[in-house]
DNA sequence: CGGCTTATTGATCCGACTCAACGTTAGTGG
DNA sequence: CCACTAACGTTGAGTCGGATCAATAAGCCG
């Protein structure tokens, strides 16, 4: 965050999170994000980034430099569009985000977070209802606009009802179904 | 909403609102826009417009088919950057947003909020200190996260504490800087 | 006028926050 | 090798902000 807007960065592996800032020290996680995806397009048009990235594992980066970038975009309108797709996507899953935090409470909004987790794995080829969660519980109150501790005790719930089994990071799903109607239910 | 991806779509003038929603028929507010915004690039890649638009007066749209729309983004680099740079931007409005949701009480987003507008207006050189708000009490609460009847009870506060002046939707900012103190307080 | 939407205010209740204690694991240095 | 520290995760008790329910204005329009 505060870098001059040089480079734009793929993620090649490994987990991160990524974070803004206000002037008074607050942090809020904007998202979790893997392979393949691109950082720093929130920011064109500006002077400098303005998030944090950080990793949640072992990772590593492809830099493009801003020039490379703009020359590979406007050479090949498929690049564009496929750009134009990305930050279009990248809207909506915020949009999403959004409607989770004003309209969700905190047992919604964890089921509804643990379900997201459980899609990506599974369009990744891994298990959609066992896998390790690359964040901490605290990282995923903050992202969801709740305490660490309600994380916690919503975890504990899920699981005394049987809905998942969580031993620290390692979660496993039990009824998708079931999840699902918890994380839709109408306030 | 629901409607085939064939149009964008250019405010000419007039203030709308636009809202997503979930099949259980929860409705959430994700902006207000006025003359010179884009709508519909947030579905770029899918088939169909996810948001409902919604005029808060007397509107008028400027209908930019899908197929022109490429066609002036292809041939002209500086229509693309542009529209880079819109997209980001709306990127970085949801994420603050994001943030105000995420770590902010009732009486800060409130304030974030008008003085949000205060600067809009101020950009279109009206009064950045006494305008009329073009939405409900309750869009401001659902777009927001909070109850309208917490809205009118924040705005009767503000306004006991000599911030503001509220006769209905005609607001008065009477002390810019210590709106600005209420908006930003550490939690 | 009456019906309708919008705004305001009061009373009550609950979900989630805060504060606090404690277990666990991993890393550090004597 | 073990004491010490630091994160992280879990659980309990108490509190409070804001939701909900309810009643009452106040503007708008047919």
């Amino acid at each position: 965050m505060g870098q001059p807007l040089e480079y734009i960065y793929i993620i090649r592996g490994g987990p991160v999170k990524t974070c803004i800032g206000t002037e008074e020290g607050q942090v809020q996680v904007i998202g979790f994000h893997a392979a393949g995806e691109l950082l720093g397009l929130n920011v064109l048009g500006t002077s400098q980034h303005n998030r944090d990235v950080r990793a949640l594992g072992t990772t590593s980066f492809c830099e493009v430099s801003l020039e490379r970038f703009e020359e590979l975009v406007s050479k090949d309108p498929a690049i564009q569009y496929e750009i134009f797709k990305i930050m279009s996507a990248e809207i909506r899953r915020n949009q999403e985000l959004l409607l989770l935090l004003g309209k969700h409470n905190a047992e919604e909004r964890l089921t509804a977070f643990l379900l997201g987790l459980s899609q990506q794995f599974s369009k990744r080829n891994c298990s959609a209802t066992d896998f390790y969660l690359a964040m901490s519980r605290s990282d995923i109150g903050n992202y969801l606009g709740i305490a660490e501790e309600t994380v916690c005790r919503v975890f504990s719930r899920l699981e005394d009802e049987g809905l998942i089994s969580s031993e620290c990071r390692h979660i496993k799903l039990n009824d998708l179904k079931r999840l699902g109607k918890v994380a839709r239910r109408l306030p």
